[in-house]
DNA sequence: ACAGCCTCCTGACGGC
DNA sequence: TGCCGTCAGGAGGCTG
């Protein structure tokens, strides 16, 4: 679940629960999450100050003054910072430990996503061939990235080497607005399309960072709430469509989005 | 270049 | 009550 939006909400987080601390410890509490070995890890870090953040799509870059980290969520990772005497938190796969007592822990149900101690951010993400963050792509950058392939829209727009940031919920909401089919494919698109496109896509992105959405609280009106069995089309009303597009589940208005 | 499928993982949920 | 199958999903890998 965690996509762009859920991300930037989870930098600040960190930010705020980390910075200005001494880290005393690292806690692996199951490897599976950890890509290194935890003695490594931890004496990387052990009495270091985390000072900044960097986020690049779905990931999130935390640097000490002299090591750097990278944290992928999956789909169900989380942050959550703790006292020393609360309980460890349900699914906690890691905990940062600070000197004045708290931990933050990275919980994670599904165990898909990591974190990982890296040499360098740009290598990282150069690695990654992770494309432009959605939420500062220019429009004359998407429209050169619109116009050749052949992609479907919604394979296309969750590709992260085209762009990065964009998950299933905010293709289904994107697609809806701009009443594009998810199999449509790019090479048929208006130019009115694709403006339409990264306009409200930019709207998406900062609103649900306003709203800090990854509670799931999204505005009534989105059709990001529609996304189950027996939704409706926000537009006009009938039930919406449910199909795997790219190998996701996707739901969309069959009479409003055009193919 | 693109499509399609598989794997990872675990809790929720439906059917019987 | 409990057992089983199915689903969700990001990303990477593999094949066609």
């Amino acid at each position: 679940m965690p996509e762009l939006p859920e991300v930037e909400v989870m930098r600040n987080y960190f930010e705020h629960a980390a910075f200005d601390k001494v880290v005393r410890r690292v806690h692996c509490y199951d490897p599976k999450i950890l890509k290194g070995e935890i003695r490594g890890f931890n004496s990387s870090l052990k009495g270091g100050v985390f000072q900044r953040t960097l986020r690049r799509g779905k990931y999130l870059f935390a640097l000490t003054q002299s090591r750097s980290l990278v944290f992928h969520f999956g789909m169900t990772g989380d942050l959550e910072l703790c006292s020393a005497s609360d309980d460890l938190p349900r699914f906690s796969r890691l905990s940062f430990e600070f000197n004045n007592g708290e931990f933050l822990h990275v919980t994670s149900l599904r165990k898909f996503g990591y974190v990982q101690e890296i040499d360098d951010v740009e290598t990282f993400i150069e690695v990654k061939k992770l494309g432009p963050d959605a939420l500062k792509i220019s429009l004359n950058d998407l429209l050169k990235m619109l116009d050749g392939p052949k992609t479907k829209l919604k394979p296309f727009l969750m590709d992260q080497k085209r762009i990065a940031g964009i998950g299933n919920w905010i293709a289904d909401e994107l697609l809806h607005r701009c009443m594009l089919h998810p199999e449509r494919t790019i090479n048929t698109l208006s130019d009115g399309q694709k403006k339409s496109l990264h306009k409200e896509l930019g709207k998406i992105l900062k609103a649900a960072i306003r709203r800090k959405t990854n509670k799931g609280n999204f505005p009534s009106k989105w059709f990001v709430n529609q996304r189950v069995a027996g939704g409706t089309c926000t537009r006009c009303g009938i039930e919406v469509d449910k199909k795997q597009v790219g190998g996701r589940s996707t739901y969309f208005c069959n009479e409003c989005q055009e193919t």
